[in-house]
DNA sequence: AGGACAGAGCGAAACGTTTTGCTCTGTCCA
DNA sequence: TGGACAGAGCAAAACGTTTCGCTCTGTCCT
């Protein structure tokens, strides 16, 4: 049905090898070269990726392992990445892992199964196990947004810990020491900053009564339901750090529905901006990840392994570069919802 | 690198035909196909899908195409979409189009040269002109959530303006009047859902006044944007249609902030639940789209074609099978979000 | 006993590219 | 003028499968 590089021959009496070489930008005559295209555009060729994959073994294609497409925080991420793929002639297998390890596991076979050249995983799985079958094929693995502390892949990610501890640091600056903190204790990137808040808080001298710590898991859910806990308390905190994008959501929603006001009776600093931060009045103070830094960082980590194994061809002694952990720093975006507070007193709007 | 089927051949001296009988599931002697599965694990041979590929000119690949990765109601569809794709053993190309039609264009152009089996396309343009290569080139395209009214495609849908019409007729069934509309007019979807509302007000022999009619595009600022200004207005209307899911959110992050309690003040029906609907208090009523249904429809549909392509083979004169428009029935869940009304008077509580 | 038939296996030819090593034709410089 | 050299083109061999048509070996029925 469709043309071949044989049609070409065919129409233009040149050799495959010459086409070839047209195909792949090598100098032909200006001739030959206006003789081929004049083929192509009348025979409606397009190459045949697949063909062509056989004999370079190279698919142009990576599979991307994600462990929830549904969440928001993913499919952000995952437009950067396609678009840092995409630009470079990449496609993009996805595959969710609806949050199962088990399920996780079988993606990577799947898609190594489909000769894909590269994966980026953003995991599920607490330890590295299911990494090993690409890793023995040669096939080069990034990690994005959550380590595994395996030495054998690359790894991007934001440096959650000092952000919390950043994010921390301005309530207790506003004079804060009621705080609250609803997080995550589930998933590494939701320990991690917990650690950050907990450090910061003890340098500080400060701690968190049991009822101010709500652990769940990074749902909306548990973010609406906890901020209801914390707001029926007969000592309700002045602030409160809010772990990640869902929990905000929920939290945020809460205190609307209540009688409280933000900042003026309570301030709120949170994990993640995405979509409601700027919306709601005032505007959330909150840890924005580059997450654009991230999925560009990323690719160009994942394409450089693959161009290496490329030239290292038949080289079986070719020094690996070692492979690193990049950790990006988060920024903190002050919006207007968190209030001065004098000592343990009624807060002061600082607009 | 890797092992294929030929190292197969050496350690258990059998050919390659008789390999490949058992890669796709022929019958074989159960010593041979013993000494086969050993070779296999020895050797952790993988099928080399490209060659495979290469052969039956199949790459158990499908292309899908979104008009916006980063758009909720989209993420959601993904994923049942990814779901249903993998059970029968292909993957997803995945493609954003960033709301752009020369995008959209191509992405179709780029998953062609990656010899997808299918695309499956949720679409930005507003004709179908950009599906013609594909068309040309007998990939065979689903239309999903979006129709173009091309009778060369087949295509999946909910049927917006009846549900439209459903949503506002228990409106007016629970005796609102001044009800106003935030939609949007500028993509097919929105387009028919206030087909729908205009429709059944005719039918009520009721009417919009035009500072009850917000239109703009789906997004979270319109909603929210809109329903300030209706708030805001001399006569607020008692009732309000919210358009999609970003609407809902946007709308209801604007009546949580204002004074206004839903339903007691301001009664709320919306199209699409998603994450907002059950968890605002008290839910919402809402206007579901099978999701799921949609999914696995598009699925089936795209994966006949398929099938039916390779039946027909070298036949050409195969019938075709007239292509189709799914239009499926949504389904409008009560919560609490509708308040009963006498005449133009104040709302009643109806829980 | 003989023929038909089914099951299992085989060799070789495809599939549509890239790549390697070769030849041929000019051009440039000594 | 001759030799080196660069540029352009070519034929053929890969790449790892599937598939086609064939042979061989039993088994079953008449």
């Amino acid at each position: 049905m469709a043309a071949t590089i044989r049609d070409i021959k065919k129409v233009t009496g040149l050799s495959l090898a010459t086409i070839s070489k047209y195909l792949n930008g090598g100098n032909l005559l200006p001739e030959n070269r206006e003789k081929i295209e004049r083929a192509i555009e009348e025979l409606h060729y397009e190459v045949n990726e697949m063909a062509r994959g056989l004999v370079t073994s190279q698919s142009k294609t990576v599979g991307v392992v994600v462990f929830d497409i549904a969440n928001v925080f993913v499919c952000t991420v995952l437009q950067y990445l396609g678009d840092g793929l995409r630009a470079a002639g990449y496609a993009a297998m996805i595959c969710d892992s609806h949050n199962d390890p088990l399920q996780e596991a079988d993606n990577i076979r799947f898609l190594m199964g489909k000769q894909v050249d590269g994966l980026i995983v953003l995991p599920v799985a607490q330890t590295s196990d299911f990494l090993n079958p690409p890793i023995r094929a040669g096939i080069p693995v990034v990690l994005l947004d959550r380590s595994l502390g395996d030495s054998r892949v690359d790894c991007v990610k934001v440096d959650n810990q000092t952000a919390a501890a950043e994010a921390l640091r301005l309530l207790v600056e506003y004079g804060h020491r009621r705080i609250a903190i609803i997080g995550s204790d589930t998933v590494i990137t939701g320990k991690e900053r917990l650690e950050g808040c907990f450090q910061l808080l003890k340098e500080m001298n400060l701690a968190v009564p049991p009822e101010y710590l709500k652990l769940g898991n990074h749902s909306i859910e548990h973010g609406y339901q906890s901020m209801w806990e914390l707001l029926r308390l007969r000592k309700p905190p002045t602030a409160v750090f809010l772990g990640n994008f869902e929990i905000i959501l929920g939290a945020v929603m809460a205190v609307n529905e209540s009688e409280f006001r933000c900042p003026a009776d309570l301030s709120i600093v949170g994990f993640d901006d995405l979509i409601v931060s700027n919306l709601s009045n005032p505007r959330l103070s909150v840890v924005v990840q580059p997450l654009r830094s991230m999925a560009d960082e990323t690719v160009r980590l994942l394409l450089r392994r693959i161009e290496d194994i490329r030239n290292a061809g038949s080289n079986p002694d070719a020094e690996q570069e070692p492979h690193m952990e990049l950790s990006l720093r988060a920024q903190i975006v002050e919006g207007g919802s968190i209030a001065h507070i004098k000592c343990s007193g009624r807060a002061v709007n600082s607009n």
